[in-house]
DNA sequence: CTCTTAACCTGGACGC
DNA sequence: TGCGTCCAGGTTAAGA
């Protein structure tokens, strides 16, 4: 289920619990996942330090002196905190055992996530080519308008690609649109700047609030039942298709735009 | 270069 | 209860 605002919360909730400790082992139950687990992280790993957790795009890169340990949660996975004899079960793939009896333990049932190796002074090559962070500096409706001259695709596919963004994920990327009042199938390339600012303000009011959310809603990331660090977020649009819309009551409307189920206003959204 | 499509893998919801 | 089908919030490589 990870969108940026989970893997925001997720990172600042395991970062208390991990930063500073040493790892004593990686334990790897299943390397297939989106990418083989690389080997490498089970021999270079062991008695290195944690120095730092972050997050770039939906990426948590953990940062050791040899290099950094990246996580990509896919549609389904998870990262907790937990006592190191808690039994793994069906889908907890990788284990990061600490030197202070807890283990970072990662949970995925879908599979689509991955764990992978970036050697110090490298990018690896899945964050070589993203573009800037929605909360970021770098990010704004300027950026949206110079990037979209000519693009001919909908305007929702091109906030939700991370060449032009990252973090924007396909809940997220309908209910931005709603709030800046964009239908999700207009060209790219025919939005107004003007119209681009309000998009970006509403990419970052949305990521932000949700990020709040999990914020005040976050589990303990290290205690061992319940789904850590997902919310519930009062979406406005998304999933609601056939109910009334909360600004001016006509039914949302859904259909797929690039495969992705999309969700908007015919009224409020042009 | 731009854009679309198929694919990765598993589980849950739903209809019969 | 059991089985088939469809769907899922991500992302990439390949192909048009």
């Amino acid at each position: 289920m990870p969108e940026l605002p989970e893997v925001e919360t997720t990172c600042r909730g395991i970062a208390p619990h991990v930063e500073g400790r040493r790892i004593r082992t990686v334990l790897v139950r299943r390397r297939q996942l989106r990418w083989p687990v690389p080997r490498e992280i089970e021999s270079i790993l062991p008695d290195e330090t944690i120095a730092d957790v972050r997050r770039r795009a939906k990426y948590l890169l953990l940062e050791t002196a040899p290099g950094a340990l990246l996580v990509h949660l896919g549609m389904s996975g998870s990262l907790r905190v937990l006592d190191e004899d808690v039994p793994p079960g069906k889908h907890d793939h990788v284990d990061v055992v600490l030197d202070d009896g807890h283990l970072l333990r990662l949970h995925d049932p879908r599979c689509f996530g991955s764990v992978l190796w970036q050697p110090a002074g490298t990018t690896h090559r899945l964050l070589a080519d993203l573009g800037p962070e929605p909360l970021g500096g770098d990010f704004d409706g300027d950026h949206l308008w110079r990037t979209s001259r000519g693009r001919k695709r909908t305007v929702k596919a091109f906030i939700m690609d991370h060449h032009v963004v990252v973090g924007v994920g396909n809940i997220y990327a309908s209910e931005a649109l709603f709030v800046a009042g964009i239908h999700p199938k207009r060209a790219a390339g025919r939005i107004s700047r003007g119209r681009y600012r309000e998009l970006a303000d509403a990419i970052r009011h949305t990521l932000r609030q949700a990020i709040e959310r999990g914020g005040t809603s976050l589990r303990d990331f290290s205690q061992p039942d319940g789904q850590p660090g997902y919310f519930a977020i009062d979406l406005k649009v998304y999933g609601r298709a056939g109910q009334p819309c909360p600004t001016c009551g006509h039914a949302i409307a859904s259909a797929h735009i690039g495969q992705r189920n999309s969700f908007w206003c015919p009224r409020c959204q042009r």
